[in-house]
DNA sequence: CGTATTTGACCGGCGC
DNA sequence: GCGCCGGTCAAATACG
């Protein structure tokens, strides 16, 4: 259900956000923002934009990454990877003790695994303060692509369309949805790949302030979708 | 008739 | 400053 992300190094800031870098209650604070630079294929901040790093050094289960000292151990603790474009790490984040857990895609079954701080070696992220500076805010965000021919996938929460869009150089629009629930600012955009458009890219923003409402039944789609995002 | 979707207008950020 | 582009608004329309 769940295939790996493969995307070229082009901006695409404004479409993926494969998680959120820094956390933006550091934004508020007006304290320094956060630049990254590394070998592997995940998007951080560079500055103003995300960027896509080409994903022939995919992690694996096997291999994955190492994390630099920081100037800010916060940096570290709020370091959180999602959906790596990788074939089998899906996500890397540092647990409450000093090891790392990784969602791991072993065909179709997403599990959690422990990865032992010393054997975190391939590759390095790189961190460093850049020049404080208050900065729009923005909300968290990740995506995920999925093989499917319907656009928008049940999961479990119930969306409003607001808005449609033709993005430039592709030939599917794509849309925009807000969540429906009051106080909720939750977005999500719904695209289809340009090179494959069988491949559906769903992006998330923001973080729900309630639990998914589900009038019907959970479908099977819905409950495995939610045991990955939520 | 109330609610959801459609779709052109509008707006703000960014690059030149 | 201007034009392009992505994101949002909102009036019109569709739908149940």
């Amino acid at each position: 259900m769940f295939s790996q992300s493969l995307f070229e190094d082009q901006d695409m800031s404004s479409q993926l956000g494969f998680f959120s870098f820094p956390p933006n209650n550091y934004n508020n604070m007006g304290i320094s923002t956060t630049t990254t630079t590394t070998t592997l294929p995940f998007i951080g901040y560079n500055q103003t934009t995300l960027k896509m790093i080409p994903p022939s050094f995919a992690p694996s289960s096997h291999h994955s990454l190492n994390i630099d000292s920081t100037p800010d151990p916060r940096h570290k603790e709020d370091l959180t990877t999602s959906l790596f474009g990788g074939p089998h790490l899906l996500s890397l984040q540092k647990s409450t003790t000093n090891t790392w857990v990784g969602e791991v895609n072993e065909s179709i079954n997403i599990k959690r695994r422990e990865f032992d701080h010393d054997h975190l070696g391939v590759s390095s992220i790189k961190m460093k303060k850049i020049k404080s500076s208050r900065r729009k805010v923005r909300e968290p965000r990740f995506c995920f692509k999925t093989m499917s021919d319907v656009d928008v996938l049940d999961d479990g929460y119930k969306w409003r369309k607001y808005g449609q869009k033709v993005v430039k150089n592709t030939q599917h629009p794509r849309s925009y949805y807000r969540c429906t629930q009051d106080n909720c600012r939750v977005k999500k955009r719904v695209e289809r790949l340009a090179e494959d458009p069988r491949m559906v890219i769903t992006t998330y923003e923001g973080r729900h302030v309630h639990s998914p409402s589900h009038d019907e039944e959970d479908s099977q789609a819905s409950s495995q979708l939610n045991n990955i995002l939520w």
